[in-house]
Formats: structure tokens, C-alpha cells, sequence
DNA sequence: GTCTATAGCCCGATAGAC
DNA sequence: GTCTATCGGGCTATAGAC
């Protein structure tokens, strides 16, 4: 809930470190980047021109191209800021102290603020093919913070606060149940606010690991 | 267990009925949409060019031209057959007359095995990006088996068999669990055979909505 | 720096031989 | 029915005015 509240107000969410990494909606670099990033999404790299994104962005083609050496360029730009910016806000909001209860409940009230206040970030970070331009293929959303997550769950396994069992299929099904829950909300499929129904999702997920 | 077995020796599940929609991979037709489906799946439908399914396939694109008037319409045929080919699959073999737990259980062992006897077919399944050029903007993944799913949860809340709540989110949950280990066993992420881990994954997706 | 205009390329689809 | 050769079109990227 007060994640939810914190993200709302969007200064708050966006620390010292973090503010230089946004995607400016002022300038016309950013403004490419955003009409870039919502037209990825619903078509795909391919199926986007350049000229679309001169008529979403109201930016000219020669000024893209004084921003990005090619749209390849542009298209890796805007992936490392949103992963960026995507794990700034999971290691910037997630408590360290707290116990794996806490800690997985705080990740999921996260997930859930995102994809409610920044549904381009999340759908960006559930949609993007990592195999359609970027030459490493591990996909967007297994790295950093899903590894992060899997710690958790090793940690809480091993002292006892979660039932005994392979550390990383827990992993694989809390998660999967709070990925599956923000992809069928930006989808439109679930109407209501997750931040409505987030109690109710996170003891489904939470059930899937508690001893 | 059985179900997996059944579906190593492919003629089992292929019932009357079913056989004429199977994309053949002896005929011409099949191996186009074969080499097809393996493409769109790999790179995404605009990234896939005539000439690299002449070039994987090996039949000409005069040929292909004669099965399929267009590209889209290519992607069109070869979308309606692996659709009611997976369909097929759930609705010929979930049994009627089980209990809540026996009905989902058949459901996520049906999902492993298709995942592993037929990655593909689940791929694609998985992969498609339905706007990309399907007129109807129903995303495949949540069309008949997904609603289907939901009624089964229904009913078995109705009957006492599942938890109370949101028959909806419940049916989000379990289906979550399961998803998410296809979809990370179809990338690489899970290096077990879903089959070996299966009981495992039930379990847990299990939780999520027992009493 | 930013614009418009356009060069050069590859694609989808077709034509015409066989 | 199936092949190769090719056309028209839209794309990425650049050139040159301002």
C-alpha cells in the first residue's frame, strides 16, 4: 500500500542516483524513447518504422538519427534504461531487513505499483523478445531481480521460514503467480487494480512456498 | 505420468476427429508451416521474410504461393491449426468426470507434456504475439483451455473443493505456477524435464487454492 | 541541431516458362 | 503444380539546405 501511495507521487520513487537514468519526457530524446517504447510493445521492432516513430514522437528523422546511430541503437537504448530504471526501483524499495515474508511481499507490492502507475515500464520489461536484437539471450525479466528473488527464497528455505523443497521451483511459482496476475491486468483480462486485490494474490503466492 | 507416455507415441493422441488438422510434416504444406512456425517463434512474424521460409522449408516460393494466397495468410492457417490442434489436446484428454483436484491436476500434466513432447507447438502457443497481425486482439493463451480453467475453478469452489475467494484471481494463481515453469523450461531457465519435477509443480500451484 | 528529400536495399507478391 | 526472375513499394539510413 504505501508503495503504491509513494509511487503516485512520482518524485519520491525516483532517488539522487536514479533520476539521470530516467527516460525524460521533456526532451526530444526521450520523447523518441517513450513513443518508441509504447509502439514496441503493442507491434514488435520489426513491424515498427522509423517514420512511425517520427509521427508518434513528433521528433524528424534526422534528429533520431542524431540521437541513435541506427534503430538497432535506439532499440538498445531504450532496453538498458528501462531495465535500468526497472531495477533501480527493486533494490531502491525492497527491505533488507526484513524477514523472507516481508521481503517477497514487498517485491510483489512493487511488481503490482509498476505495472498500476508505470504499465509502459512493465509492459515493456513482460513483452520485449530479448532474442529479436539483443545479441545475449537471456531474457529481459530472468535476470537481476529474478535472481535476486531466488536468493530470497534460498535464504528463507534455509532458515526454515519456508517449506523444504527445490529453492528454485518455489521461486519459479511464487513469481510465477504475481507475473501471471500483471500480465493479464496490463492485458486488460483483469479489470480491477491489483492494488486492490494484492492481499488476496500474494497469500495465493505466498501458499505456493510457506511451511 | 501417463499422459506423458501417451504422448511419446504420437498416433495415441491423435484422435479421428483430429487427424485432418494436424500440419503434416511429410506434405509440402506442413513442412512450410512448419519451417514457419519455428521462425515466427524464433524472430517474430515481421522478422520472418518469404525467402527464409523458402530457405528453411526448401519448398519455393511459387510453391508456398499456391497453399497460401499471402504471408498473413500463412500466419493465419498456421495460427487456427495450432490452436485447435492444442485445444484438441485439452479437450480430448482433461477427464469429465474427476474431482476439482484430479481435473487440474490432468490440466498441468497435459501442459508438461505438450511442453516437452512438443515444444513447439507450446512455443508458438506461448510466443505468438496475437496483434501482431490477428485481426481480434484475444491474446491465445486466455481463450477456451484458460476459460475452461476458470470454470473448472468455479465449480470447485462452489462445491467446497477450493478455498473461497475470487474464482478469478484463484484461477490466475494456479494457472501461474504452471505457466511460468513452461514457459522457463521452454527457454532453458529449468534444465529438468518438467515430467520429473511435475508432482513438485502441482503442488505448489495446488496451494494457491486448497482449502 | 534539425529539417526534407532521396538513395539504395530488401521484401512481398506476381509473371511466365516448364 | 512448381520453378526462377523480376516488379513495385516501403524500409533504413544519408545528404544537403537551413
Amino acid at each position: 500500500m504505501f508503495i503504491a501511495f509513494d509511487l503516485q507521487k512520482e518524485h519520491s520513487i525516483y532517488g539522487e542516483n536514479v533520476t539521470q537514468r530516467i527516460i525524460d519526457p521533456q526532451g526530444k530524446r526521450g520523447m523518441v524513447l517513450r513513443a518508441a517504447r509504447k509502439l514496441f510493445v503493442e507491434k514488435g521492432y520489426y513491424a515498427v518504422s522509423i517514420p512511425a516513430i517520427v509521427k508518434a514522437s513528433g521528433v524528424s528523422t534526422g534528429a533520431i538519427y542524431s540521437y541513435f546511430s541506427n534503430k538497432e541503437d535506439l532499440a538498445r537504448q531504450l532496453y538498458e534504461e528501462t531495465l535500468d530504471h526497472f531495477q533501480d526501483l527493486f533494490f531502491a524499495r525492497v527491505p533488507q531487513d526484513s524477514n523472507t515474508y516481508g521481503k517477497l511481499r514487498a517485491v510483489a507490492e512493487l511488481s503490482f505499483a509498476i505495472a498500476e502507475n508505470e504499465p509502459e515500464t512493465m509492459r515493456y520489461m513482460l513483452t520485449i523478445r530479448h532474442d529479436e536484437f539483443i545479441s545475449d539471450s537471456v531474457p529481459i525479466c530472468y535476470s537481476e531481480p529474478f535472481r535476486w528473488i531466488q536468493q530470497i527464497v534460498a535464504d528463507g528455505i534455509a532458515k526454515g521460514e519456508l517449506k523444504a523443497g527445490d529453492y528454485f521451483l518455489s521461486a519459479v511459482s511464487f513469481t510465477g503467480v504475481i507475473i501471471r496476475a500483471v500480465e493479464l491486468r496490463l492485458s486488460g483480462v483483469i479489470k480491477d487494480s491489483l492494488l486492490d486485490v494484492s492481499d488476496e494474490l500474494i497469500n495465493n503466492a505466498w501458499a505456493t512456498i510457506r511451511v
